[in-house]
RNA sequence: CGGGGCGUAGCGCAGUCUGGUUAGCGCACCUGCCUUGGGAGCAGGGGGUCGGAGGUUCGAAUCCUCUCGCCCCGACCA
């Protein structure tokens, strides 16, 4: 491709609206222009990078038995309203009405859809397994848009859809899920990882996440320093201590201080001249089962999906200022343990502690000398807090949790029956008995992948692609267009690489070497060929790897076989 | 949804507080000259309903009211 007819656009400055380097590089290098919040264009050469990620993911999809379909965007109200997510799955549905009035979603997800499609067409154990994906727009009306297109509304996703008769097939696909995510992102030149993620609203046994690693992720993994295991911050296990009896108390009661102004756990443990972890955190919530307090150390989060699963409700919320009141009898700020009337849930990593400060559920006043054992009536003691670096891990009990940050770029899990009931996908087995079929659901986000590869690989140049990940390997830079003797160098060593079909750029734009070379860097074009009448004069050009920033110079008639060889190396096949 | 910030040429910004010629600068773009190994130089040029609507005023980018959009922090969401 030539550069100079080629829709290639790139900026010197950086775009005010963009924060990360992923972001503001891919619109430097004319790869995405926003229109909206969360939506882009993508242009040829943005594009063309995504492609390279769909040939792989395609590839290794196909060569794990799925096969490829194309859904609808658009989808129409009944499925949701028969799976229950119409009403359940709120605002990031964007739903609208045709002339008819008739109501409709833009697709964030195909479920609904793929469902209805198998429940349609497969009748018998023989159809089954079946594995189906697509690589689609999808559309989720995001409340906040960030980061380019890593969290866009609008936005490129693989979805796959596996259908199974029973629990080890569906085991099998699951595996072979991962198996195949593991060698796309590898392909990719990914730096990766799979944690154990949560399952959210869907259920099931486990799921995984495959995150990149990156600072600016907006997931956070704990990972342990010994072993394998690596897990979501939601998901993240803690080590149950041995007994979850609270520590035993001395007799006496505790006493109750005055505390002006004092709210914070850190404005407490300044006042009271105590550390956080003696200070007792309670946390009010409003749930579908009532009002609830949870209690944390002081230096402690909570985590809000372990304490939605501890006490088995659906909804969670932190209470409002009207109902903290009514049921502390106290401002925000006071709440406290002891004398509450309400369900109490504690964390386990209050057992072994005490004595506790909390709130006196008195607006100024905070209670010392607590023991949760003889102080408070507690219903439950459960693992409601986030893990932190530090913590030893569940699984070896050797290492401790580091924490790193990911941004999420494929998900698996199983749905187990979740839509094959409420939508009726059956199918008849050996004995003619009618089953609900096994489902698991697989997504890649396309579009992301491509920011988080920028996202990790980048110097203060620009982009730096890896070979598989570059839909022009090579790059032809004449220093001189005016110079007819590199002119024709540089237009033989093009043409010679598109007898070949090995995709190259030629930037024969009559502009400055710096500009050219500015831009090369830029886009990342991992090996650029520089002619120029200095190193001509000894029949040679220069060829640098973007990688290394290593110019090596070689006779201009051996580049052809320089390029191949390049390309042998890096196993891509054009 | 709460808090903060910003909308002036394709991009980045000044001008707004304190109203007053033809609204300015850098980059990009067009023409010419010159130059050609890391975003050169000179000369000339095109491009703006100052986000939108309404109002105040002799006069509004500037003041007032409403509104739309975008960004950041938080909440929310999987």
């Amino acid at each position: 491709m030539k550069i100079s007819s080629m829709f290639l656009h790139t900026l010197k400055e950086d775009p005010k609206d963009a924060e990360v380097t992923s972001h503001k590089l891919m619109l430097r290098a004319g790869m995405i222009r926003k229109v909206s919040s969360g939506i882009y264009s993508y242009l040829p050469y943005g594009l063309a990078i995504l492609r390279k990620v769909e040939a792989i993911v395609r590839e290794e999809m196909n060569k794990s038995g799925a096969q490829e379909v194309l859904l609808p965007g658009v989808q129409p109200a009944e499925l949701w309203e028969e799976s229950g997510r119409w009403d359940f799955y709120g605002k990031e549905l964007l739903r609208f009405k045709d002339r008819k009035g008739a109501q409709f979603a833009i697709g964030p997800t195909h479920e609904e859809i793929i469902t209805d499609l198998v429940r349609n067409e497969v009748r018998s154990y023989r159809d089954l397994p079946l594995n189906l994906y697509q690589i689609q727009t999808k559309f989720r009306d995001e409340m906040r848009p960030r980061f380019g297109v890593i969290r866009a509304r609008e936005f490129i996703m693989k979805d796959a859809y596996s259908f199974d008769v029973d629990e080890k097939g569906a085991e099998k696909n699951y595996h072979a899920m991962q198996t195949a995510y593991e060698r796309i992102f590898t392909r990719c030149g990914l730096k990766f990882k799979a944690v154990e993620a949560d399952t959210g609203t869907i259920g099931g046994s486990f799921s995984h996440e495959f995150m990149a690693l990156a600072d600016t992720g907006e997931d956070v993994i704990l990972s342990c320093t010994k072993c394998q295991y690596a897990a979501n911050i939601e998901k993240a296990e803690i080590v149950r201590p041995d007994s979850l009896k609270m520590a035993d108390a001395p007799s006496g009661k505790p006493e109750k201080v005055h505390t002006p102004q004092v709210k914070t756990v850190e404005e407490v443990a300044n006042f009271l001249k105590v550390r956080p972890q003696d200070i007792v955190k309670t946390l009010i919530y409003t749930t579908d089962a009532g009002v609830i307090a949870a209690l944390v150390r002081g230096d402690h989060e909570i985590n809000e999906i372990k304490l939605k699963k501890a006490l088995g409700c659906d909804t969670l919320e932190l209470a409002d200022e009207t109902t903290i009141e009514s049921a502390t009898k106290a401002p925000r700020g006071f709440a406290g343990p002891v004398g509450l009337n309400i369900k109490i849930i504690a964390d386990m990593g209050l057992v072994t502690n005490g004595p506790f400060v909390s709130g006196a559920n008195e607006l100024n006043h905070h209670l010392k000398n607590v023991w949760l054992s003889r102080d408070v009536k507690i219903s439950a003691i459960d693992d409601i807090r986030n893990a932190e670096a530090g913590d030893l891990c569940p699984r070896c009990k050797q290492g401790t949790f580091e924490m790193i940050h990911g941004i999420e770029l494929g998900h698996v899990f199983k749905l187990g029956t979740k839509y094959s009931k409420s939508m009726n996908a059956t199918f008849l087995d050996e004995t003619g008995k009618q089953q609900l079929i096994i489902m698991g659901c697989y997504g890649i986000g396309i579009s992301r992948t491509v920011a988080a590869l920028i996202e990790q690989c980048h110097d203060d140049d620009g982009i730096i692609l890896p070979v598989s990940m570059a839909p022009y390997p090579f790059l032809i830079l004449p220093i001189d267009v005016k110079s007819q003797e590199v002119m024709d160098t540089a237009t033989a060593i093009y043409e010679g690489l598109k007898a070949l079909n090995i995709p190259a750029l030629f930037d024969d734009r009559d502009e400055r070497p710096g500009v050219k070379f500015k831009d090369a860097d830029l886009i990342g074009v991992p090996y650029r060929i520089t002619i120029g009448p200095k190193t001509l004069k000894e029949g040679a050009v220069e060829i640098r790897e973007r990688t290394t920033k290593v110019t090596e110079k070689i006779s201009k008639d051996s580049v052809i076989e320089y390029c191949k060889k390049v390309l042998k190396e890096k196993h891509i096949n054009l």
